[in-house]
DNA sequence: AACGTTTCCGCAAACGTTTGTTGTTGATAA
DNA sequence: TTATCAACAACAAACGTTTGCGGAAACGTT
């Protein structure tokens, strides 16, 4: 049986379907009488509007989109959660698609959402991406972009982070403050501003401390992490690593076991994380909270304001989450 | 500057619009000179089509729902993104909805993606859901529905899990092999299929090896597991466990190390699992391999396969993915 | 020269809504 | 009684496509 519509209801009641529709949606023109008898029929019927038909109608699709980069397994799914969640609430839908860190896929995926008439958009930058050119033609039709967390220094699109230079303060800080003087540092993809916000903050606190002996690498993912630190360590000899993320900590604790280094003993360890994998590792490591959660939620509540408020502030704004030190048993005390 | 339609390309060229859209889809009919001069024009003017337009023209949405209980850490998001690789390979664009875990939650999804008119939906139940008649309406009007891991029986759906109940035996096997002799099983919700089957797996094959001693719990999140965990290992004193997930892996290995119990010469540790997580805990933990890459892919290629043909079989499918063991330090030899 | 075929393109309806405007009642005020 | 005004509902256009059908040239065949 085919789907009721607004035009079968009209047929069956013997009016206009602009009076269904005003009925169904209490419109004060249509008196309570026929707009209750519209409504229990609607109600029998099963009657559901099509929304191709209204999107098509209004030119809002009531749509989102969320291009993200990967799926691994840590910060991205809290982030969509968080964003999914206040989204779901406002009344939108999320279109969801991924990058696999290809910046031409990338491409692609913001051309569907152009296509798709998107009112908005979540964008996490792959690690190929240099510039923000493809998403011109958003902003030219009006289209709030929001980039969150792997974002690019821009000043044309609204950006949403934590305040990374700091966090990664906080935790060096912590390092040194407990007595480490050879600290390894250990950073993500080197396109990405928040590795670069966080190598800044890196370097200029080990500058303001002279006798503290620094280095750092750039790396991968979990496993070639893995094998970097197990090639580094016995030359460098640190007494401390600082891991930018979640996968960079995951791989720095296995390579230390195998090595059958003492965790916090011989080295010390912290990371930025968002508090799930530190707490289940042996030893529970110490991390600077990074929560993806309350970040998505934040995202989210943002860009829906800006789609709701089109009020051409051509300044963008960067959004920065606080953060917070979770002191574990991988540091001194 | 607005969008350009087809219309605005028609009234350049000074053609009607049926023949701009055919000249951009190459239909025949379209004399070549005229066809290049209007696929040019397009291109100059950054034509593309506005699929709310093309959807409600067409009945279809390209849309395919995904309705998942839960953002965790484990498995879905490797799922998701095998299944949105697939779908947006076909060309289809995937609606994310979540439940977080709520059965009023799962039915508004399936209402909004009745609404959006999605050509088909995967769909992962809640720990809530016990029966799927608010799916019936998708049925009905024809959409094929995928059940995808977290499943409930089902002859009227198509679903999508691995062999629980061998998978389950392979690792009970492993550990009866090694020499335990006293084993506690942890399991996940019990509302669930999966539960279920890995339960029974469990039940049949105890019941099988006569001196074996066994119990099971049931549990909820890692951390629930984990306080678990420290209260009946004293009592029951198992010298193997048995976890059905990640996320209950997550719990036991703590727990024991909290109680410094040696893995595995005190006591073993199994689990199910995606793979990630057991190789960088301490020690690497025996799991048996349940690939959400590869599910999410089949899952995908399935439905993608049933929305092309509607073929009435009425007969429900259920696939079932292999699995693989993969020996950790976490059991013994 | 008359007829049949192609080749190429326009016409118009349709998909299911929303919404500005117009029209018809019946009641109220002058 | 007549003008005024609500209150209610119909009309029709619009959103941007797709697609069956019809029609006019242009060509080839007897």
């Amino acid at each position: 049986m085919k789907r009721a519509t607004i035009k079968d209801i009209a047929a069956m009641v013997g009016v206009n379907v602009s009076t269904v529709s005003r009925a169904l949606k209490d419109h004060p023109d249509i008196g309570e009488g026929l707009r209750n008898k519209i409504k229990e029929l609607a109600q029998v019927l099963n009657y559901h509007p099509n929304m191709m038909a209204v999107q098509l109608r209004k030119q809002k699709s009531n749509i989102i989109g969320l291009i993200y980069p990967e799926a691994h397994m840590f910060f991205f799914p809290s982030i969509i959660k968080g964003i999914s969640e206040v989204v779901q609430k406002a009344g939108y839908k999320l279109l969801v698609l991924h990058s696999s860190e290809s910046y031409e896929r990338e491409i692609e995926n913001v051309r569907i959402c152009l296509e798709n008439g998107v009112d908005g958009l979540f964008i996490s930058l792959t690690n190929e991406t240099k510039d923000l050119s493809h998403l011109d033609e958003l902003k030219e039709a009006g289209i709030p972009v929001l980039l969150v967390d792997k974002v690019l220094d821009s000043k044309d699109y609204d950006g949403i982070t934590i305040d990374d230079k700091q966090a990664t303060q906080i935790c060096i800080e912590h390092l040194i403050h407990t007595g480490s003087k050879r600290i390894l540092g250990l950073f993500g993809n080197q396109n990405l501003l928040i590795t670069h916000n966080r190598l800044a903050g890196f370097v200029e606190l080990i500058n303001k401390h002279k006798h503290i002996c620094a280095c750092h690498y750039f790396v991968g993912d979990t496993f070639t992490t893995w094998a970097l630190v197990e090639e580094i360590y016995p030359t460098f000899m640190p007494d401390a690593i600082f891991a930018m993320s979640d996968e960079i900590i995951a791989g720095v604790i296995p390579a230390l076991r195998k090595m059958k280094v003492a965790i916090p003993d011989k080295c010390s360890v912290i990371g930025i994380s968002d508090g799930y994998l530190p707490k289940i590792l042996d030893p529970q490591v110490t991390f600077l909270h990074h929560n993806g959660l309350a970040l998505g939620r934040l995202a989210a509540t943002h860009l829906i304001d800006t789609i709701k408020q089109p009020n051409k502030q051509n300044t963008a704004h960067q959004l920065i989450l606080p953060t917070e030190l979770i002191i574990g048993n991988s540091t001194k005390s």
